[in-house]
DNA sequence: TGTACATCAGTGAACGCGCGTTCACTGATGTAC
DNA sequence: TGTACATCAGTGAACGCGCGTTCACTGATGTAC
């Protein structure tokens, strides 16, 4: 790593790539700790850099936490993706076990970031939640492609549900300390939304 | 205010009831700010009391954590109860419409903890998510009572998903800086949930 | 009944710590000449 | 082609602030005598 680092250095993709690093460090780490739970100077530190660089890639930690929950939804509709081609014929229905399993509620750094992060979102600065507006419509949008509906918003309105409706079963989950109890949450929001959007 | 306290001073229920007012205004506090939105200090002030003062009633802040989450329940299942009682005969969809109402999107500070505090509780320390589970159990059980369902189990899982559901729908609309869009969500859900549910 | 004393809710200064952000500095690079 | 210079990603000390927690102190109360 470190030597990658310096025979790059000053090299004209450099900058792209560490601010590219820094992103998805932190995607992770938040999804993972929220944004209160992590220190612009332990990312900078676990990516080999120290925290006096940061500020020449992001204005703010706020600008990065957009930037990152960007990303996690890119790398959310990702796995969606992947769950889905592996059962042509029931995407739909692979994608909400994928979404509902102990593996994305027991590893939410490569998870969901909607489920993750909504709440404390909810208690931003209208700035940020305004940005974050954009990003996770288009999100919607696209997966919402997936959904059952005879007109776009009916799909939308469908993905509307299904996604925050399984997103507060993960969350609920997570907040569990009974393992026995988290996976019944998962097992009982897993039968109700096959049934009721699963194909 | 401040001459109650001082007739109050002292006596026997002094104690009992300062307590209370604490764990009543960091219940509200917590759920409209989130954990580490609160300060003691704060708090304490808006009691007319200051921050020295707040250890002998609590041993740590996560100790009134769990408390104030406690009573956030307590206040939830009067709201629901309240919402249930005006409509004989709808209860259900009462307390469905009540949830997913614009009203209780807007004020978290009344409204469900479980909806405004999960994604933080699933960072907290075992210790405390324990204390959690035995408080939330119990509100599982008492909601449940409404619920559809042959056996105690059933009614149960059928709670928790829509509750876990609702939750959701509630968490993001909150953290959508659109008004439309917020409200779309509601509708939504509103919509789907008491179609599923209510009755 | 009156007085000395222990108790303890509440006060407010102080401590320690973490963290976002700033800033003077470094040194490798590309460019102007 | 070689040299002086501007650029700018990255460094690490320092600043300022907020906050949880501690602690010596206060003073009203109930109690022992």
């Amino acid at each position: 790593m470190i030597y990658i680092i310096s025979w790059m250095r000053y090299s004209a993709e450099h900058k792209k790539e560490t601010r590219e690093r820094i992103v998805r460090a932190a995607s992770r780490q938040f999804r993972r700790r929220g944004r209160e739970g992590v220190a612009i100077s332990d990312l900078m530190r676990k990516l080999n850099l120290t925290h006096g660089g940061f500020y020449r890639h992001f204005g703010s930690k706020e600008e990065l936490f957009v930037a990152a929950f960007e990303k996690g939804l890119e790398e959310a509709r990702a796995n969606m993706k992947s769950a889905a081609d592996k059962r042509p014929g029931s995407e739909l229905k692979a994608v909400i076990e994928e979404y509902l399993s102990v593996d994305h509620c027991s590893n939410p750094a490569e998870g969901c970031p909607v489920a993750a992060l909504s709440s404390e979102i909810a208690r931003y600065p209208r700035a940020v939640r305004l940005k974050i507006d954009r990003a996770r419509s288009n999100h919607i949008n696209e997966v919402s492609k997936m959904l059952p509906g005879k007109t776009e918003s009916e799909r939308r309105r469908n993905a509307v549900v299904l996604f925050s409706g399984m997103a507060g079963a993960v969350t609920l989950a997570r907040s569990v300390a009974d393992e026995d109890m988290r996976k019944n949450i998962l097992q009982a929001a897993r039968q109700f939304y096959v049934k009721a959007f699963g194909n």
